[in-house]
DNA sequence: TTTTTTTAAATTGTATGCAATTTATTATCA
DNA sequence: TGATAATAAATTGCATACAATTTAAAAAAA
């Protein structure tokens, strides 16, 4: 096994580590998130418009580094759970604008406890977690100027 | 902002740290690796068979944490491609024998510049890139416990 | 040996991701 | 103002991911 070898051996590689891993914590999700009746990616769109709503598809789309290829059907299911709703903006009826219902705002509640349960599932310190974490976003912020 | 809705941000999901980082790595592989005709999922496949062939697609999966729903299209795609060949094992015909054909070999030269190419584009110095995957993949050892 | 169980791939169905194109609307320019 | 350019979503097409089921083959048990 030569340096060149070393070059392409999967371990050494940055992208599979992230790759790997970032599957294998949204795997940790799934059976968190059925009890909400929620994907993984409906779950992070949901954590986003708690946070902020009467927003955009593409404000959302910049907030989570998602184009309308993928958030327009994952909305219109939302919206079919009636979690949110989707209306065009009078002012520019080009922009469809993104509100959280009532019965969305309800689930944030059970929503409260995911963190904790994942936190218990991976039962790794706080303090490690998060310092991962922000080397991650550290690294994001390099990679995506905007973000 | 109280306590409870911190919990809940975006930004302090570890969760989301990871899946947006490895999209966007996944993205800065796709202009190179498009010279080479192979997706991101081919090319780390293609990285786990330079690495070790003639082995099966449970093998494979085990390497790279995927199951036959998602190897066995990409296999038969790479297979049309003639990088690999897919047979069953005479000795036990449950199983399918990965190999790398003579045209996926001289694919691997070409594709030694890549690693070269992704950190030029991601211009982070090389001991970070590293400190980082190094603690990415402990944490993966500590989620997937037989990696 | 026949039946049952286990195992490995393949298949099916659903949900993303994303590039490229299309459609509808608004802004800008000649 | 009328034509052109720019913008936001939606659509289309392709390639994953993955749970659940099916199929085929081998191993284990009755």
């Amino acid at each position: 096994m030569n340096d060149k070898d070393e070059l392409l051996k999967l371990e050494n590689q940055l992208c599979f580590a992230f790759y790997a891993c970032s599957r294998e914590i949204t795997k940790l999700y799934r059976p968190i998130l059925s009890e909400l009746d929620l994907t993984y990616t409906q779950y992070i769109t949901m954590l986003a418009l708690w946070e902020k709503d009467g927003v955009t598809v593409k404000d959302l789309g910049a907030r989570l580094l998602l184009d309308s290829g993928t958030l327009t059907p994952l909305l219109k299911k939302l919206e079919a759970m009636q979690l949110i709703t989707r209306d065009r903006d009078k002012a520019d009826e080009r922009n469809l604008v993104i509100r959280v219902t009532e019965h969305g705002a309800q689930l944030k509640e059970k929503a409260m406890c995911v963190p904790a349960q994942l936190s218990q599932q991976m039962n790794i310190p706080i303090e490690e977690v998060n310092s991962i974490r922000d080397q991650i976003q550290d690294l994001l912020s390099k990679l995506e100027p905007t973000v």
